[in-house]
RNA sequence: GGCCUCGUAGCUCAGAGGAUAGAGCAACCGCCUCCUAAGCGGUGGGUCACAGGUUCGAAUCCUGUCGAGGCCGCCA
């Protein structure tokens, strides 16, 4: 039950009735009709532009309009009262009620309420994390993998279905390096002393993978030319990168559905096949790039290359498939996932990307309009940096140079529950800064505990009353008389649980988790405000052993916030504390 | 040079084309005999980078300028 919906649907209806009664020509717009809270309290608890919307349509000046659309939604029961405002705003205020009903309903619906069907079953493939397998996951691969991990639930909560996939890079010459890199590591594990060039990765976590690939292989690898042992060693050690960042993942509690190999594309012929419908469609030619501008490439030489005409697809030069020497290039692959992953009939694809694949997005939204007619929904959402700071220190995250924050070293400092929730805090494209000193605080600093402090008060009052006997299951708070929750802080309380269907609605249209944090924030400080009203209105604790019928009404009240927060978290993938 | 993402309070950031642009932090002043003070209330703080445009109305959409970060053929 979204209220914000259903006064919509009543608006709609009036602004027909006066269509029917000739009062304005039929056929009025309302796509751009807006209904919302107000910022300024003064300006009702909801409000809508629709006068103003219409009103050139109807050749009326919108407050004239306006108030002919308050005076048919005058009969309304949910509405006390209407005004218009300003330039034609209709400003309306509920009866308490109405709120109240809906407080009504979280305690029936539980955690079911706000869960909606507005994806109809429609099939996303949700791509995120795809970090290549050469080494642990860190912060910065963290964020997309939470962040993608969240949209993922955030889209079965609105009626999606979901495929969490991970493109394994397992193809290209990386995986060599990091074959050889093992190799080294198996040389120490068999007692060699070695040295580890600049081109390797020097990571301790191939140790252990060193030491596999003794045990498996014996001695026999030492000594060998490289063309013998360099592809079962690149297996073994992807299968114990991948087994990393599985555990990784787990830590976080994000479980992926499908791990795509690059290297099954190549093997089976894939791309050749992708290729050749592109081809076939005038989009491969043989040609020449110009160099890149305003900046220097030593030993640039022009060069006939295989390209892909994604200039036809909205992308600002055409792309190379192959290079010089004949063999694909990293798209070409890329390409022919995508077209696999048309071809899985998808209604939508989404890819969670790193910032430093910016410059890609282009070129493979014209692969998917090229191989879909500009048909199948594509959205990728770049997640910027990821800053660790302390002090006025900030080290920049990068992989080669080792100095690297380790996922597995932030959950194990601060805990997957918090890593989870100060990755949501800001918007996919904006960078983040984690300064991992305040995010430990037990304070309202830091937004985990205070949201979580919330929900572990909500619950202890219940336990309280629990323990003293008295019923407080939610189908008995479902019953009790809220009608006596009429102080204004308790009002805004409930209103606040009443938006929680429409903030779902919008975070799910964006495909934006941090308007879920930023909702369980503001629903924890309406119910922290209240809670501390009560210190100087006795009338506003919620226990009162004078008062049962009035404890029983607070006690509904705290518990609605209790599941919304749940949910909530629920949907960010934290799980909510009930004692702290 | 081109492309991508941005530019909002001292700091970190929210902001479905709507009204006098909001939080938190930091600063200052208050609130525990009493449900978790891990909390709450109050005060101060703004040329929404800049300039045009679109319209009843722009932080939001368009164009340009400036600034930050990311990316740009045989790396993936």
């Amino acid at each position: 039950m979204n209220i914000y919906a259903d006064i919509r649907h009543a608006i709609s209806t009036a602004v027909g009735q006066l269509e029917e009664r000739g009062f304005i020509p039929a056929g009025s717009d309302l796509s751009h009709m807006i209904v919302e809270r107000p910022r300024d309290p003064t300006h009702g608890e909801m409000s809508t532009n629709v006068a103003m919307v219409v009103a050139k349509h109807a050749g009326r000046p919108p407050r004239k309009l306006a108030e002919a659309i308050a005076e048919q939604l005058a009969d309304d029961d949910r509405i006390a009262s209407i005004s218009v405002a300003g330039p034609g705003f209709l400003n309306l205020v509920l009866r308490p009620s109405v709120w109240l009903n809906i407080v009504r309903n979280v305690l029936l619906q539980g955690a079911a309420f706000g869960r909606s069907s507005k994806g109809r079953g429609q099939r996303v493939n949700l791509e995120f994390v795809s970090a290549n397998p050469t080494g642990p996951l860190h912060l910065g691969h963290g964020r997309g993998a939470v962040f993608g991990d969240s949209l993922g639930r955030l889209l079965e909560f609105t009626g999606y279905s979901v495929t969490r996939e991970y493109y394994v890079n397992d193809a290209g010459s990386q995986v060599d390096t990091l074959a050889r890199s093992a190799y080294l590591r198996y040389l120490e594990a068999a007692g060699q002393k070695v040295e580890f060039g600049t081109d390797s990765y020097r990571g301790d976590y191939l140790i252990k993978t060193g030491q596999l690939l003794h045990r498996t292989f014996g001695k026999r690898l030492i000594g060998a030319p490289e063309s013998e042992w360099l592809s079962d060693v690149r297996d073994l050690a992807i299968e114990s990168m991948l087994c990393l960042i599985r555990s990784d993942l787990e830590l976080l509690g994000i479980e992926m559905d499908t791990f795509f190999h690059e290297r099954s594309l190549a093997e089976s012929g894939r791309i050749d096949e992708a290729i050749d419908v592109l081809d076939k469609r005038g989009l491969i030619y043989r040609g020449q790039l110009l160099p890149p501008k305003g900046r220097q490439l030593e030993d640039w030489e022009p060069r006939r290359q295989t390209l892909f005409r994604s200039t036809s697809h909205g992308d600002d030069v055409d792309r190379p498939i192959k290079k010089s020497d004949g063999s694909w290039t990293y798209f070409a692959p890329d390409i022919a996932y995508h077209y696999d992953k048309i071809k899985r009939n998808f209604d939508e694809l989404i890819n969670v990307f790193g910032a430093d694949h910016g410059g890609y997005c282009q070129r493979l939204r014209a692969v998917v309009s090229a191989f879909s007619d500009g048909r199948a929904r594509f959205d990728i959402k770049l997640i910027q940096l990821v800053n660790v700071v302390r002090l006025d220190e900030r080290l920049k995250m990068s992989k080669r140079a080792g100095n690297f924050v380790k996922l597995q070293d932030a959950v194990d400092a601060v805990g997957a529950d918090v890593v989870r929730f100060v990755m949501l805090m800001r918007r996919n494209d904006a960078p983040l800064d984690i300064n991992f000193d305040e995010v430990v605080e037990k304070s309202k600093d830091n937004p985990v505990f205070y949201v979580q402090y919330a929900h572990a008060r909500a619950c202890s009052v219940q336990k309280r009353v629990q323990a003293a006997g008295i019923p407080t299951s939610d189908e008995q708070l479902a019953s009790v008389d809220l009608d006596r929750l009429l102080h204004a802080d308790q009002i805004t309380l409930a209103r606040r649980i009443s938006e929680w269907p429409r903030i779902v609605e919008l975070a799910s249209t964006h495909r934006e988790p941090h308007r879920i944090v930023f909702f369980l924030t503001e629903l924890a400080a309406s119910f922290h405000t209240l809670w501390a009203r009560g210190n100087t209105i006795p009338e506003l604790r919620i226990l009162n052993a004078d008062d049962e019928a009035g404890t029983a009404s607070r006690l509904a009240l705290a518990r609605a916030v209790a599941l919304v927060t749940a949910t909530g978290l629920d949907i960010l993938g934290i799980k909510a504390v009930e004692e702290m």
